[in-house]
Formats: C-alpha cells, sequence, structure tokens
DNA sequence: TAAATATATGCCATCGTTGTCTATTTGAGG
DNA sequence: CCTCAAATAGACAACGATGGCATATATTTA
C-alpha cells in the first residue's frame, strides 16, 4: 500500500472544507482556530495520510531543523556515542534531526564549523568539551545567531550548558578508597575541562571530611597528552619509595592504562594498588578485574542538552528538566582496602 | 565581518552579466555553458561569497541530500563511531549531510524506518550487520524506491554493498597460531553476519593450509547472546580436560571476555592460552597483555559505503574505489609459543 | 555567402509551505 | 435589532532554487 501521492496543503484543505492557511495553522499549533475547524483539518489529515513537506517548511520558513552535535573524534571510549544516541532522541521527538560532527583536526576548528554553518546552516549547536571552550567556533556560532547548549563547559551558566553532579560521585568514589584506609591516592586528571575541576573537587571534599591532607605529587592536572605519557607518568609515581595505594582516573581510558602499567610492574589489583575511574564505559566490567568506576549518565546529559536547545529554539514548548544527571559510584573489584 | 546578505542567484546573475538560469547551470556543473561565462559567474559567486540555498534546492529537486546511516546501538565498541567518521568525511565533500540512526530496538525497526524515511526523507542509506539483512527494513527502503549500500550483507551483491578482505586477515592470524604451534585453536564466532562466515573462511583456510583438522568442540557460532552466556561458554571450553590453548573471537570485545574468564581461572595469557581479536579496536592496545587482532578498516569501510551510494545518487559522479579495504594482522603480546 | 544545424542562453513557471494583509464571522452591549 | 470590536478565516505573494521550453548565437554545410 502507497499512500504516498505527494500530498499538498491544497489537497487537505479541500477534504476538510477550508483554505490552506487554516490546514497551515492547525498543522503549527496556531490557537486562533475554531476547534470545530481544527478537526475537521485533523481529520482530513488522518483521512489522506497527509505529511507536510519539511523542505517547502524549511525553505519559507529559513529554519533548517537540524541541531548539530560537535565533538572530538577520540574514537578511545563510547562517550559521543552515548551522548549521540540520547541527543537523537530528544530531537527526534521534536521533529529535529541529528547532525554529528566529530572533528580530528583542532587546527581549522572554526573553518569547519563556518563552512557547516553555510552549507547546512543548523538551527543550533550541542558542544561537548573541550570544543565548548573553544573561542573560534563560539564565535562563529555567535556571528550565525545561533543558540548553543554546552555540555560542562568552563564557565557553567544555567542557561546554556549542561551538566551533571560530578562532585558527589566522584567525592563518593574517594571517600569509598579513603574508607579502605587508603591514604595516598593519586588523581590523574585533566583540569583545562570543566569536568576536570569538578573531579578535583570531590576529589578535595573527601580528602577533607576525613582530614586528610593532599600530597601534590600525586596529583597530576593535565594537560591531555599522548597515551605513552600518561603510561610515562603512572609508571613514575608507582615505582617511587613513597608509591600511591590508590587511584583515581579522569576516565576509565585512562584507568586501563593504569591497569596496564601495573601489570607491567607486577603489581595486582586490587592487592598492590586500587582504581577507580570515571564514567562507567560499557566495557569496563569485563577488565579485570571488573573496574570500580563513577557512573555518568552520557545519554542523558544528551538527551538533556537536546531539550534545553529545542526549548529555546521552539516556542511554547516548555521542557521540564527531568533527566536523571546524577553520578553515582558503581564498585566493582578494583579496591580493596589498604593492607 | 559579514557577507551574510542571503544572496541569491539573481545577485549573482546580475554581477556576472547573465541570466539566473546561466548561474544555476554553472552551479551544478552543466556543460553546455560556455567558458566565458561560467568564468564570469564563478568570479561573480567568489566576489559575492553567494552559497546557494540549500532548502530551496532541495524543494525543487525534491532530494533531501541527506543519506542515512543505520546501525544497532550497542555502544560497546567504537565500530559504528569509526563507520560514522569515515562516512561523513566522503558525504561531506559530495555536499551530503549524514543523519546517523542508532537503533534500540529490533522489533519494531520497519516502522522506525518508514517513520524517519516520511520525515526526512534520506536519499539513500546506508546499512550496517545485521540490519542489512532485516527483510523489514529492506522492504521499507525498497517501497521508498531509494538505493541502499550494505556493509558486509549475507548475500554479496557487488551493486550494492561493501566488504573488505576479511578471511585473509583471519587466515592470516590464525596461521600465526598454528605456526607457534597450537592445535587446539577455538573460535567464538556469529554465524548470522557475513563477516562471521568469512572469519570462519579463514580459519578454515589456515587449518587446511596446515592440514590440521578441525574439532569442531572448539567451534562455537552463536547466536548472538548476553556477555554472561559468552563467559559461560568460554569457561566450559577452558575448565575442559582437553582445553583449546589458542582463541581466536569475532571482535575484541569478545576477546575481553576470554582475559576476564582467563584470569578468572588463573590462567595467564600469553603463556597458558593465547587470544587473537579481531577489529583492532583503539582500546585493545591498552589491555594487559596488549592484544593481537587483526585490523579491520572500519573508517574505510565507512568511506567506501558513502562514496558507492553517492556515486549512485549523484550521475556523472563516478568514484573509484581507492579505499584499502585489506585486514591486516596486528601482531602484539596475547599470543605465545605452545610449551 | 546563405541556409541549416548545433550549441548556448534566457524567460517564466513551479516546488509546498508560511507570512502578510484583508475580509468575514462572531458575540457583547446598548 | 443594530453596532462595533475582537476573533477567525481566506487570498495571495513569497521563500530561492531548477525544469521545460523558446530563442539567440555559433558552427557547419551546401
Amino acid at each position: 500500500m502507497k499512500t504516498d501521492k505527494n500530498l499538498t496543503v491544497h489537497d487537505v484543505a479541500r477534504v476538510a472544507g477550508v483554505s490552506i492557511k487554516t490546514v497551515s495553522r492547525v498543522l503549527n499549533n496556531d490557537p486562533t482556530v475554531r476547534d470545530k475547524n481544527k478537526e475537521k483539518v485533523l481529520s482530513a489529515v488522518a483521512a489522506t495520510g497527509y505529511r507536510p513537506d519539511l523542505n517547502a517548511r524549511r525553505l519559507r520558513t529559513k529554519q533548517s531543523y537540524l541541531i548539530c552535535l560537535l565533538y572530538m573524534d577520540y574514537a578511545s571510549n563510547s562517550y559521543s556515542a552515548r551522548l549521540t544516541s540520547g541527543a537523537i532522541e530528544v530531537c527526534d521527538e521534536a521533529g529535529y534531526d541529528l547532525l554529528v560532527r566529530p572533528v580530528k583536526d583542532r587546527t581549522s576548528l572554526a573553518e569547519q564549523v563556518k563552512a557547516l554553518a553555510e552549507r547546512s546552516n543548523p538551527d543550533g549547536y550541542i558542544l561537548t568539551p573541550p570544543l565548548c571552550d573553544d573561542q573560534g567556533v563560539l564565535s562563529v556560532i555567535e556571528a550565525e545567531q545561533k543558540p548553543a547548549v554546552k555540555i560542562l563547559p568552563m564557565s557553567l551558566d544555567a542557561n546554556s550548558c549542561v551538566s551533571c553532579d560530578i562532585v558527589a560521585g566522584v567525592k563518593e568514589a574517594v571517600s569509598h578508597l579513603l574508607t579502605l584506609g587508603h591514604r595516598r591516592v593519586a588523581i590523574i586528571n585533566f583540569n583545562n575541562v570543566h569536568g576536570g575541576l569538578l573531579r578535583y573537587q570531590g576529589y578535595e571534599e573527601a580528602h577533607r571530611d576525613f582530614d586528610i591532607p593532599i600530597d601534590t605529587s600525586l596529583v597530576f592536572q593535565g594537560p591531555m597528552s599522548s597515551d605513552e605519557e600518561y603510561e610515562k607518568i603512572i609508571r613514575r609515581l608507582l615505582s617511587g619509595d613513597d608509591r600511591p595505594t590508590a587511584f583515581f582516573t579522569f576516565n576509565d581510558y585512562l584507568a586501563t592504562l593504569v591497569y596496564k602499567v601495573a601489570s607491567q610492574l607486577k603489581l595486582r589489583i586490587p592487592y598492590d594498588v586500587s582504581v577507580i575511574g570515571f564514567d562507567d564505559d560499557p566495557s569496563s566490567k569485563n577488565l579485570w578485574p571488573p573496574l570500580s568506576t563513577v557512573h555518568q549518565p552520557v545519554g542523558n546529559l544528551g538527551r538533556a542538552a537536546a531539550g534545553k536547545l529545542i526549548q529555546q529554539l521552539v516556542l511554547h514548548r516548555p521542557y521540564e528538566e527531568k533527566e536523571d544527571l546524577t553520578c553515582k559510584y558503581v564498585q566493582r573489584s578494583s579496591c580493596g582496602p589498604l593492607l
């Protein structure tokens, strides 16, 4: 059965016995249509199987009904995939399409976004760290006068950003380590993204609660570099006289590097060293021992970001923040008591 | 500087001193334009900074300039992210946008695709396994009369599918195991996707070359199930009297399950059991020991699929297959000689 | 050189929707 | 029952590109 006869507003108007403009009004939720006509139009739409032509609408309204999700193409973890997946759900409901944009090259970033804006003309942008803090990208988007929702940008701004309760999750995780007796907990972190600042805050608050001073020689704050560099840093820490007995890392990926170096040094997890990651990447439960980590609700972040953006795009569409944005510590088997 | 004055073909035509239709022709590579006029138009375009309005073009031509990439939302490995990344590059060059479509629920698949087709109306589809073999999806796409390129479908069809040389890669990998003296190589595989059939073929050819009979008790062919089930199967194999001394798995993800079970059973990799995965997921090199695996050129598969699709969509745009689609064995440290 | 042909260009309508403006209907109040 | 403002509906143009066809220019042929 093929109902696809290229129906237009004219067809619906004829069936409903009203003008095309009234049909258009009903389809756009214009409140100035009498209920009787509204019903006539709606049943005519149902009867004919009419679907408005998105491209005609796009041309006329100057909107693209496209949202662009910009992220760094690390490909090494599932962060962007999970984010995408959540954002798509929300966009879909609202009649928007999501354009994903992995960027490899940070040098020509502004140009890339500009080219995208000129060609596909998204109505709004979702920016992930660290791109949400890129001044070049931001000015291009601002010049286009398009809204952007940032995920965990350096300067949180309630209106245009989304974040989750990283501090609480990390605090819970690090507290667990301290409860187990650990007193030398190393942290491998980034301080050039807001998420890193929050992780450090959680780490610090846990220590404060336990009245344990932080040894700054156990704190690595970035900047981001290659896997080899990280391994070197971890190896140096683990080879020292007064080595850390536990690690908290910015994400699960870095935690696997701790696993790797620990194995090389014949240190057993969790007996010789405990490890906690962050993200709860789906693969983390298959490491051996299964990695304790902090679950980050990445899908919900994506949903929340898309919701917030669409709220700005579509008038009269209040989006209530209903996503669960808490970060919960997930205890598995990579932490043990200090022997 | 804002050059964005909403220029149209009329503005360009005026500057170039030709008709709007000639401008249109130049922009669409119509060969019937005299070189002199072509230059005039091109320099007028350059001078004004004109960019054609995609939505007007869409309305007039009934094309969406959208390509849809459909995949199962496993989120457990980087396959779809890498594929997406490659496909986007090619789409971008050709002026197409890529719409990614992770699907969670296989039951309502055809409905989901139908809804998508009605709303966003993609000009073509890229289908990944196992969706490329879903009859429901295929009939929806066929009803829409849109082209689809399948990635490694069950029935290879040169015109509408893309594959890579899995057999050679697996044969190389398994041959390495046999060269190391292994005689009992287990394979954890799926036989409901073409990639699985090819993996088995490579496994078989390697054994044939070495004149080693295959013990079918070491062959697991699916179907796909939960992680727990796989672990059970692997555990059973490794606990038996005459246990396999090596494993080849469908993908790196399953290889991590072998790592996990081996650790639980206090079997050391590679001394007690060797493991080879498939895919070369970026995280595999950080496992301990680093996983030997077969590199699958996933990004190139994405590029090739998008190229093949666009070739069908855009006339006079011969796409030469230039992507490297070989699968190479990557030797790391998870295989050792049979002791 | 003129006629016939081939090639290149231009004019106008059109895609399907919504914005603007005007016409009509409705209902309240005198 | 009539008037008048407010609420509702409609006519028509417009968004910016390309398709179809008519026409002008260049090239070949007689």
